[in-house]
This record gives C-alpha cells, structure tokens and sequence, in this order.
DNA sequence: ATTGGTATTGACAATCGTTTTCACTAACGT
DNA sequence: ACGTTAGTGAAAACGATTGTCAATACCAAT
C-alpha cells in the first residue's frame, strides 16, 4: 500500500547524455566481454580483479544509466538480484522458467502490434510496454513430472 | 549466480504436505480475494487490517510455501519485490498513462494466445504472464500539446 | 593552459525486503 | 493427556541497492 506505488513507470525527464568517463567505459567493456548476466557486485568483482580502479556505487550507477538507454538488459534473479547483460538485439521479452530461472529471449511483432493497437484505441499515444513470459521449462516439468506422482 | 541453487531437493524426498493453521489459512484467502500481485509485505498489512493477528514473517513463509507447491505465481518488480498471485485466474492488463497514471483495464485474446504459444515452441508449459502496456492518454497529450512542443 | 561550472566518483551510512534465530505454542499420533 | 514435531513471530541478521557528500574529473570558454 504505501510503496506500493509503481515507481518504474517510464516517465519522461529529458536526461543528458552521459559524461564519457574511464569508469562506465570499463563497465561497459566488462559486459561486452561476456554473453551471460553479471550481477553488479561481480563486475565490481572482475573489474577491480582486472586492475581497474572502480567503486561498487559507481558499477550500480553505470549499469542503471545504460539500462535506461536501453544498452543492457536488466532482469532479476530468483532471489532478486539484478543481472545485466548486453543488448544484442533491440526490443525483445523474456521467457523464464518459474522454477529453475533459465532465461529464452523471444520477439514478438504480434504483441508490439497488439499493444499500440490496444493503447491506441483507448485513445493513448507514445506507447510502450513490458511484458515477461513465466513457464515451467521442459527439464524441470520432466524432473517435476517424476517427484510429483510417484511413479 | 545461484539462481536455483537454493532448496534443491537431492531426488524430491517426499515433503510432508503443510499443517492446516489460521495462518495458512488466512494468506490463502488473501490471495484468493483478489486477481491482483501483491506483496508479502501489502498482503500483511490487509491481513492485519482486517483483524486478522498474523506475523510478517508467517507471511513469507506461507507465501514461499505455496509458492514451491506452485500454487501461486511469484515474480520481481522491477525493484526486486516478490510478489505473488494465486495461480490460474482469467487476469487483464493495464494500460497505464506515464504522465497522470490514469489506469485502463484491458483484455487481450491475442496476446494471451501468443504468449502459450512463444512459451510452447520453446518447450515450457505451464505457461502465464505478465504484461503492462504504457502511453500517453488523450488528455495529457492535449495538455502537452498547449504547453509547448518539447518532446 | 587556466578557470569555472557541473557531472561523476567512491567510501560510508542508511534503507528495505527478506531470512534466520530461538523460545514459545499449536497440531497430530498414540 | 503426553510427547513429538511443525508452525509462529518478535527481533536480529543479512545482503543488495541507494543516498550522502566531499573530493575529483570532464568540458567549454577564456
């Protein structure tokens, strides 16, 4: 009720570009070495492991700059912690296991269809949204499928 | 990183099924009471609010509980709350303006249907989600419009 | 190159959702 | 009723993230 107030609406500020500095670059070249999730407290980790002088609060600033310029995908961990990991491709949704967390990025131009649609004939325009998709994959139905009825 | 690695069960030894207490009881009926996630957290505050004596930390517990038997759907918002909702409801959308928060229901055969299949082509059942489309609505884009043309 | 205004940095403290601890109580089998 | 065991909850612990604020780095104008 109190803080119930979503705050992650995507509300308009004009926001200046950000001030090229060592730090976010170095953040940056972390993600774009790898293809997984890193939390921020394990770039930290490998930056400063790599010899890069850096902050904690600075890696969580950089990565919350570059997540709202769409630069990396933001997602959460069963036990809610954020991961990021590099945009490859533009705007897409996810998939996710509700049981084992595995992660399939898909795309859908019906849903990105069917939203403007909807939002328009209610009369809103700019539109945008989100949207995550919770599934039981099939290794952990399988494993499931085996604890639950008791052969 | 240990995302699953959490309450691993070695084989699924068999989990004796949970006590019946008022507790249980009362956080079942809390979410059965709506259609909506809620938090631990707002769920104990309507428990409390409604007479109902019960610890924030039963709370958690009943919720996380119910959660593994996979009787209710739990996801992070975006600043890494859980929140839960009972499993299997006819759910809606919103369509929420960014500037006033003005909130529309909506009701989406089309997406409800792609969602199954994305999720199924990828091998997952079991299959819900969430979705949340945002705008700008007629009014506050006429107020923006008189105001000046900054985008 | 120097200067001045401002964004960025980072060590530390604070916040807040969630989990653990532990003494106490309620439910179950006998 | 009795003993065993799971459930409860207040408070403390925990851990990721954010706020604070003095020091610093960047950039444009001089």
């Amino acid at each position: 009720m109190n803080r119930a107030v979503r705050k992650y609406l995507p509300m308009d500020m004009p926001s200046s570009p950000p001030r090229p500095t060592r730090q976010r670059a170095a953040v940056a070249a972390a993600l774009a070495r790898t293809d997984d999730f890193r939390s921020a407290q394990e770039l930290h980790t490998m930056l400063r492991a790599s010899g890069e002088p850096i902050g904690l609060t600075t890696v969580y600033r950089a990565l919350q700059a570059m997540a709202e310029a769409d630069e990396v995908d933001v997602l959460r961990t069963d036990d809610g912690e954020a991961v990021y990991r590099r945009c490859s491709t533009g705007h897409h949704h996810h998939l996710v296991c509700r049981h084992c967390g595995r992660t399939v990025e898909v795309d859908g131009p019906t849903v990105e269809r069917w939203a403007v649609r909807v939002a328009e004939q209610a009369g809103f325009s700019d539109v945008s949204h989100t949207l995550e998709v919770f599934g039981t994959c099939a290794a952990c139905a399988e494993k499931r499928r085996r604890a639950g009825s008791d052969g």
